[in-house]
DNA sequence: CGCTGTATCGAACGTTGTTCTATCGTAGCG
DNA sequence: CGCTACGATAGAACAACGTTCGATACAGCG
């Protein structure tokens, strides 16, 4: 019967864990429930040895979350750059933030960690470089570039967080899916005094059922036609 | 010699509180030293009682973080609704989102709470509502509404998110201020290969030493001209 | 063989949120 | 007045967490 990795026969084998492994661990039990679920004695469980070994690896908890951060980011920072440019720098900047919310979609815990800290996560600031060099080809100012690109992640993130904190628990468990779980507020908002709540009203149908990723694009699209608008003319025209 | 609070000439006794204490002293804890320093015992301390009280005044540690964050919260609306009304609804918009990042950047540890339960933290939603009946003298339609409303809570977040969790324990202690704060990250980024970061160099000046509130403002800026263009020519001109 | 540095692990410590159980004090009532 | 019910308080204990300590295994090398 084979038996699991490579220990041998009998007794306890000591484990031999890499960054990598550890990394990945983290990783997987982030996706599979989420911030709470990443303890060190969970993942020390899972990599089959002690709780202290992982201090080998890493420094703490906070450096554990920025690495395992870092980590994913080096493959979302992978598909930014696989991008096809166009000659529109404003098409690129959508095309890269949408990647971005996308992988953030595809695993929430994200959002509150990957901007945390440039200088342990530096797939990160390469996004972030990567981002910034579209406005290098816009008519903007230094300043107007810093705001732009600091605009564009701010978007990122503010519809991410409210994406991240979402589940309350049951959601992750599978236990209620999403919109069960829109419904509870779209409930509790239509029986609200309509004249005081006018707007609520408004757009509770909206509301009910909604997709995150349009609650994005529009968002995002409003930041870009600003930002078009504030570039002026493309440089071709002038 | 005049004894604390009113008790009595010796002996221990007991300890009588009140919601409104109760709350008052959590977000004492939050706006001297931030989220950790929010425990049962360090508020029970404060409120020369035992632990276990404060669990007759609310279930849970969440709960206690909501109910805290609603109880600013009423004095953010209240401001909000004492803002005077123009003809144009953007610049309402705007000055109720500047109003509600103010008081974010007073209090950075409401970014991460304000907006989590509307249905525990009723002046949240209240705000909610007083910023969508703007977007109602727009020329929208509902679901655009809808998006507009959170792309601007969105951006409020977003910005205020980093900025919530920027300072890294020495800020809050006064140990660093929050340039010296700023210049490490500028000198870092200013050490990096000009030809790998060309974007980083360009605004690294702006960076270092940058007003939050500007960035935000700009950031802002970038999606209520979005929606001005969304929305088309006010309803006078037609 | 012994030495050295790398890598591992069990046990323990302090702090956290939470629960249990016991108790106090006062308003209401006979 | 005495008794009771209940609103309110509190200490002690529990489980889980991040972290540290000291001991120990293992491979490489002289």
């Amino acid at each position: 019967m084979a038996r699991l990795q490579d220990r041998s026969s009998q007794g306890r084998r000591r484990a031999s864990h890499s960054m990598e492994s550890v990394l990945s661990e983290a990783v997987a039990l982030l996706d599979e429930a989420g911030a709470p679920a990443l303890t060190f004695r969970a993942l020390a469980q899972r990599l089959g040895g002690g709780v202290a070994s992982i201090y080998w690896y890493v420094a703490s908890k906070d450096e554990l979350l920025d690495q395992a951060t870092d980590h994913v980011m080096g493959a979302v920072l992978a598909d930014v750059e696989g991008l096809a440019r166009t000659d529109d720098p404003i098409d690129d900047l959508r095309e890269m933030a949408v990647t971005l919310f996308d992988a953030i979609v595809a695993r929430p815990w994200l959002a509150a960690y990957f901007m945390r800290n440039t200088t342990a996560q530096s797939n990160s600031l390469r996004l972030y470089e990567r981002l910034g060099e579209q406005t290098l080809r816009l008519d903007l100012d230094a300043r107007q570039r810093f705001h732009a690109v600091s605009a564009i992640v701010g978007v990122v993130v503010g519809s991410a967080i409210d994406l991240g904190q979402e589940p309350p628990q049951e959601v992750l468990d599978g236990a209620v899916d999403r919109d069960e779980f829109l419904g509870r507020y779209a409930r509790a908002w239509r029986e609200l005094d309509p004249e005081d709540f006018p707007f609520v009203h408004e757009i509770v149908d909206e509301f009910d059922g909604h997709d995150d990723v349009d609650q994005f694009r529009s968002a995002l699209e409003l930041t870009l036609t600003g930002l078009r608008l504030q570039a002026g003319p493309p440089p071709s025209s002038r």
